[in-house]
DNA sequence: TGTTGGCATGCCCGAACTGACATATGGTTC
DNA sequence: GAACCATATGTCAGTTCGGGCATGCCAACA
């Protein structure tokens, strides 16, 4: 990723508070609308995954992957990239159609 | 991205022919749509940018970047991560939901 | 309680990506 | 042609990311 005033940032990726990120710090809106996006991609992998009643490891072994950087993924680390979270999301069956609708899903706030 | 084996691959992402890349490669599905996932976005960075009037060298100063980079992100270079594409996309005023759009284009293979 | 299974976390270090620079190509204007 | 601009391409040192292992946590259950 590489995100030159890459301070503080650090702390929110896996501070999670969906709807907001920005809100508590100094981020940009393009910075914040980023890592929305990585969240909001990576919370519906997990629900996918759980739907097809797929553990971490199955995934793992499809993605050529380790049951542990699959968690990491899962749980929006910030040592994970947009890619591997979108061969994940292709990986457990979603096709760019619906990848697609998850991105548009945008500037809603919370789920319930 | 890391794509285990990444032999020919290597030389697809830069070989365009939008619709195919698998066509003529081993390439499973899922990295078959992964990178022509990629392309869209790559080709439709271009059109933003052009439409913005906005140089590549505007454009990686907002990025925190290089001209050369941006210059290889529009071209589907192989060392650039989906991360930096999506970045991009988000500093030429793209939103999530003309970013879905692009992906959710999907499998149309020729734009005219 | 001991065991098993699924998930989370920390770490190492090799692989991939990045910014920057140098340089090349192509178009425009004088 | 020279000067200039936008873009393309190659390279490389420094940073980030990746796989995989070790280990911890917790729930289920016999």
């Amino acid at each position: 990723m590489n995100m030159k005033p890459a301070k503080k940032k650090r702390l929110v990726s896996r501070g999670w508070v969906v709807g907001s990120a920005k809100e508590f710090l100094g981020l940009s809106d393009d910075e914040a609308a980023f890592i929305e996006l990585k969240l909001a991609l990576a919370h519906s992998l997990k629900e996918r995954r759980l739907k097809q009643r797929m553990t971490q490891s199955q995934l793992a072994k499809r993605l050529e992957s380790s049951q542990s950087r699959v968690a990491k993924v899962e749980a929006g680390d910030r040592t994970v990239s947009l890619d591997l979270l979108v061969r994940s999301l292709l990986a457990v069956g979603m096709t760019r159609r619906e990848i697609a609708k998850v991105i548009a899903g945008g500037t809603r706030t919370r789920a319930a």
